[in-house]
DNA sequence: ATGGAAATCACTGAAAACAGTGAGTTGAAA
DNA sequence: TTTCAACTCACTGTTTTCAGTGATTTCCAT
């Protein structure tokens, strides 16, 4: 490992950045290369065409613009920016929110700072990394379904996926357009189009394409 | 390579089968297992549990039962035989026959002896062959007329496209949208666009979800 | 009975993909 | 030396997809 890794910190407590900040300082190989202390602040950071970050550490609950509108932000604007957020509520709902919106962590503030250095390291790295009381919780949901350690598997998302979205899916496979798809179901193309929507949201991919790729690699089709 | 290549050859021309047994005796990773003058001795031969051979040389030309049958038998018997067939003719037709009966490999009469060596090798170890004549006759029909039905093998289809699609492919599969193709390529979008339309009709598919099914099932991602 | 998820439909505007046609350049093979 | 395939770009339409927003109905569960 020759390079630092990048870290931007976002959180409106200037307390709690210091403190993680201070964790960070004691891994040589991590860098902090800026905080911000309003999703605003992230926001201007990040549009800048110089300013990057390998890694961003993100606070859902900040005021005015939060969490959630940072990564939405990331999503519209096309910016693969690796983010683990840091989070106090263990709300299933809302791990499963900014799933969908491209986070690839997601760590309690209630856990020890150690678990922050192998969430960044993690993520860094492109794997996941979900901290251990995040993933029993997830696991419960699943219910006895076995995962590979800091990995959200994919069922997760399967299983949000209402009946008529799975339908949609497999047809796109079979590489019908709406309009075809809206005959072959005997329904409106104006509602093919909400199935697509939604499953462009919940798979978190970009396209028809994505939309293909993840069926595939889970065996819808 | 411990273990000699076990071939069987069946033709209804002795001199031919001599001639061929000569040439596989240079090669001393190759040997012969036996062979068959007519399409009843091959099926004869095959069904008795102890007569095996990794590859079947077989001429589709024989009287009374041809190459086709053995291989229907083959195939109705769900006896998993590689096949090289050894053929007079470079009709197309024939080599779609053959190929939807699960055949491996397609040699000319016309061909080089060598070219026969390569094929057991390449058969016996799970490759496709086709000797260079044919692969050409392929393309060819592949830029023209494309043959809907009889079904080209995925392998030759593979083959046709050019380094360039196939990285346009490539970034298909990572959802790029034209736009973003010709920025990591450098290249106009029109061209992008242009390698988008080959691969359309190369692939014979109908849209991105389609040529994005194609490579994957192809590993090509 | 009330709230929520699922399913359905609608409209709009923008972005992207698809289709057809044409054309210039280059490098390698025949 | 000519020919051809690969590569490149351009223009013009049409169709499809994507994004955002909002609305209704049904049915299930708290």
């Amino acid at each position: 490992m020759k390079e630092k890794i990048h870290v931007h910190v976002a959180d409106d407590h200037k307390i709690l950045i210091e403190g993680i900040i201070a964790v960070i300082n004691t891994d040589k190989n991590i860098k902090i290369k800026g905080y911000s202390l309003t999703g605003q602040e992230v926001i201007d950071w990040f549009s800048k065409k110089r300013n990057t970050a390998d890694v961003l550490i993100l606070d859902i609950s900040m005021p005015i613009i939060d969490g959630f509108q940072v990564l939405k932000y990331f999503k519209n604007n096309n910016i693969d920016q690796k983010v683990i957020i840091l989070s106090s509520y263990d709300d299933l709902r809302i791990i499963q929110e900014v799933l969908s919106l491209g986070c690839k962590g997601y760590i309690s503030k209630s856990e020890a700072g150690e678990h922050i250095l192998n969430a960044i390291k993690s993520v860094s790295k492109g794997d996941q990394y979900f901290s251990t009381d995040i993933q029993s919780a997830l696991l419960k949901s699943l219910s006895g379904e076995i995962v590979a350690k800091g990995k959200i598997p994919d069922k997760f998302l399967i299983d949000s996926l209402t009946e008529r979205e799975l339908h949609v899916l497999k047809l796109i496979t079979k590489q019908y357009s709406s309009i075809q798809m809206a005959e072959a179901m005997f329904l409106s193309i104006y509602t093919i189009e909400t199935y697509r929507k939604s499953l462009l949201k919940k798979l978190n991919v970009k396209n028809s394409v994505g939309l293909a790729m993840y069926a595939f690699k889970n065996k819808i089709v």
